[in-house]
DNA sequence: ATAAAGTATGTAGTATACTTCATACTTTTC
DNA sequence: GAAAAGTATGAAGTATACTACATACTTTAT
């Protein structure tokens, strides 16, 4: 179980950040049973993991409701088993228009790098 | 030469928002010669291809102001050839490192598609 | 020729995603 | 046991990327 300033390390994200995470409700940390003297929270594996996802989903254009949307899919066992489908389907396919837009986009600038080349 | 009314039903972009990316010098309009009773701005042909070319790299992610680089990298002649190069070849490699982000967040999805699947 | 639609300009407002600050309490370190 | 470092909370501030509004002029349609 890990305090946040250990999250903070391990991602490279700002104790801030996660913060606002947290208040975003993209992840969760809980307090310790037992312990009364302070409100720390605590952090699970899983809460890496979310963290890892959320840099990736972001510096690919992703927005966090997106996000929270995957994440809730994934983590939260509410929700039908349909409804989480749908969710992470939906995903797959704008995963996919993505690819396809940044190969176009690498198509795009090949040529143009050829075409300096070539002055 | 298209008013901003035609660009903006070509590629689906509000007018606004194309008049915001000339504010932040992203598109250039050019004032018809010889006009002189109003100041309507003109557009060409390759002012359609750069508003596609922000469509696509924003919805992978990149901000205006990395867009704006690889755009003059593009257009502008007056830096220097070698400059132009760095610009667009940090952003293919850039781009090869958003579709292996891509590829990850696709597999980590499928993984997850696979468990639900499996209860 | 007059109303409707288009264009330009400037300013203000909004949404998203942080980031900083102030305060207060807890734990750790020397 | 006192200072330094860590944590929680709430509120305000910032940057980016729009979006809407008000005004004024021009062009097009009827």
């Amino acid at each position: 179980m890990k305090l946040i300033n250990q999250l903070s390390k391990e991602t490279g994200i700002p104790i801030a950040t996660i913060r606002f995470y947290e208040k975003s409700g993209l992840i969760k940390g809980e307090k310790k049973p037992g312990v009364t003297t302070n409100n720390y929270l605590y952090y699970g594996d899983d809460v890496v993991e979310k963290l890892r996802f959320i840099q990736m989903a972001k510096a690919v254009g992703f927005t966090l409701s997106e996000i929270k949307e995957v994440i809730d899919a994934w983590y939260l066992k509410k929700i039908s088993r349909k409804a989480q489908m749908d969710v992470l389907e939906l995903k797959l396919v704008q995963i996919e228009e993505k690819i396809q837009e940044l190969k176009a986009m690498k198509r795009q600038i090949m040529t143009c790098i050829k075409n300096i080349a070539a002055r």
